[in-house]
DNA sequence: TAGTAATTAGGAATTATTCTTGTTTAGTAT
DNA sequence: ATACTAAACAAGAATAATTCCTAATTACTA
């Protein structure tokens, strides 16, 4: 948290009680919520937050790299403020996205036509299937 | 394009003047177009369309697995109907969208963690850089 | 402690997508 | 070929997600 400040003030980004408030629900969330998850979650602590700052906040924050916008094919944008390089599981049914490290893929040599087209700065794996949870249901 | 009316016969879909072109337009497309480009591009040729069609055709054509929706961070939702398995690098710049295929990737094992989460059914990557095209500007 | 530029709340506006309704059409049965 | 019917369509209204606008508040600075 103290880091988060701090490279706030790197950012020349006030550090203000909603940042705080919503990096710190960010960064204990497990399921990589959306703006409006977000929102309904934080309006306990800060009953006069409103919806348009939880959305501006998630943007300077990413635009600063101190959190991410999650890859997916859903309508609303979700967010995690894990930063360590990792990639994601989708599940299909429930659309829960779970976290995994993937060494080899990180490091791993991408095809030559890739070299031809410039210069990679990320890698994503994402996967898709259908959770262990999910396969016990009818 | 045979091949396309046959798919639609075997999913019981009725081959539609729309599904046709829409679907031809797609599949000669390079750049993984969303519903209001292929609306563009579509209006020319079919001047009573309305893009209505074109979100609900695009959406009916991705359940019977004739075309596929692209993962992205951007706002609005960007098709295909290339179908061979393939990847995606982006170039966050441009934001262009450009195919390149990674057998390896395809067919390397994934982590102990991902096999004990459940079935995976697909896999992509995404890459993220710059093009050589934008690297050459200022 | 006061000044000020950044940030916020609240509501309006915009954008992307989906729904509703009446009309047209593809496939099928005469 | 013609008529029938369920599916698909066009047009515009409605909804959902996000962004913009403006006046008030607040974090940092001096
Ligand atoms: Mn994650
Ligand atoms: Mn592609
Ligand atoms: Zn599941
Ligand atoms: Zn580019």
């Amino acid at each position: 948290m103290k880091e988060f400040e701090n490279a706030c003030r790197e950012a020349d980004l006030k550090v203000t009680h909603q940042r705080l408030e919503l990096y710190r629900e960010l960064a204990q969330a497990e399921d990589h919520p959306s703006a409006e998850t977000l929102y309904k979650r934080l309006i306990k602590k800060l009953p006069t937050l409103s919806l348009d700052t939880v959305y501006r906040t998630l943007a300077t924050l990413e635009k600063h790299r101190l959190i991410t916008r999650v890859q997916t094919i859903e309508s609303q944008a979700r967010y995690e403020a894990k930063m360590d390089k990792h990639h994601h599981v989708v599940c299909s049914r429930c659309r829960t996205i779970t976290d995994f490290t993937w060494d080899h893929f990180d490091e791993v040599q991408v095809p030559k036509a890739v070299v031809g087209w410039g210069k990679v700065i990320r890698r994503n794996a994402v996967l898709e299937g259908i959770c262990k949870a999910c396969a016990r249901q009818p």
